[in-house]
DNA sequence: CACTTGACCTGTCCGC
DNA sequence: TGCGGACAGGTCAAGT
């Protein structure tokens, strides 16, 4: 669930506490979590210190001086809390946090730092994973290779979203903007959102979207994602930021999870939930017409 | 080529 | 209270 804002919330945070840091310890208990040759972890992860972190599509890329770097996709449920020694384990513990003392069941790597503090990567469902790869080997992944543009990029215009879209001009609009070679980033509730914003309703085909409503829905999806990022992301039980404090992004929610509500500009209608490219969608029939 | 379904997993919630 | 099943939704692979 963590989608573009989410993990980009977590790489802000994460930027301001792990650069610097060398690893000393790593422990993993699923090997789909982390699936690497214990000898590159020994040579290239252990006794590295990181250098910086940055996030492609809704991948992050932590950089070693070790010329290797970690490659992490929390997919559904995956989640990277930093702890310092004194706030896992001291009485200060943090009542704020949803997250407990570390680790706990859903933990599945744990990497320690030289000073005791620790980065635990949790994921409840076990569908992310953490990769340790030479640099330059990173942007040579399947996934890299194929993703498309991300949607903030100053580069990156209203006529090229057009352009992108229409690579797919029969599919379902909605399919289209979770397909991460079309454009990088978008998950199911901010696709929702930006239709929502947009008026326009899921399955139609791009190509009978009118070019101006096209160029509305990258307007109102970048102002969408910017405003989340803002607010620290969506709020959710699985979702948690680097401290495993939850984003405040929900209260602007206008359809996703709110289903039976009245639609912000239809007090009398109810939004209803539709499927649309195999997952659960929101809309409003008043607005998104078909 | 477009689209759907299944697989990967665990936890929660709903109806009986 | 327990139990089966639907559901959550990112990505890839396989099937229609």
């Amino acid at each position: 669930m963590p989608e573009l804002p989410e993990v980009e919330t977590i790489r802000i945070g994460l930027s301001a506490l792990l650069p610097g840091r060398r690893v000393i310890d790593v422990a993993h208990d699923w090997p789909k979590s982390f699936p690497n040759a214990e000898s590159d972890v020994q040579r290239f992860l252990v006794g590295a210190t990181i250098t910086d972190i940055r996030r492609r599509a809704k991948v992050l890329i932590v950089g070693l001086d070790s010329k290797y770097s970690l490659v992490i996709h929390l997919k559904m449920t995956g989640q990277l809390v930093f702890r310092s020694a004194a706030v896992n384990f001291g009485a200060g513990h943090p009542t704020d946090s949803l997250v407990g003392e570390l680790p706990d069941k859903s933990t599945r790597v744990i990497f320690a730092f030289e000073d005791g503090s620790k980065l635990f990567f949790n994921d409840q469902r076990k569908f992310g994973w953490v990769r340790l790869l030479p640099t330059i080997e990173v942007e040579e992944l399947d996934f890299f290779k194929k993703v498309g543009p991300e949607p903030l990029a100053d580069t990156f215009t209203a006529d090229d979203f057009v352009t992108r879209l229409m690579c797919r001009p029969k599919s379902g609009i909605k399919a289209v903007l979770l397909d991460q070679t079309i454009i990088a980033g978008i998950g199911n509730i901010y696709a929702d959102e930006s239709l929502w914003a947009a008026k326009i309703h899921p399955l139609t085909r791009v190509m009978d979207v009118p070019k101006t409503k096209l160029k509305t829905l990258y307007t109102e999806l970048c102002h969408i994602l910017r405003l989340s990022i803002e607010k620290g992301g969506f709020t959710d039980r699985n979702y948690v930021n680097h401290e495993g404090k939850r984003g405040s992004y929900l209260p602007f929610a206008q359809v996703f999870r709110r289903e039976g509500q009245p639609c912000p500009r239809h007090p009398n209608t109810t939004i209803i939930k539709i499927r649309a490219a195999g997952r659960g969608t929101h809309i409003c029939p008043a607005c998104q017409q078909y």
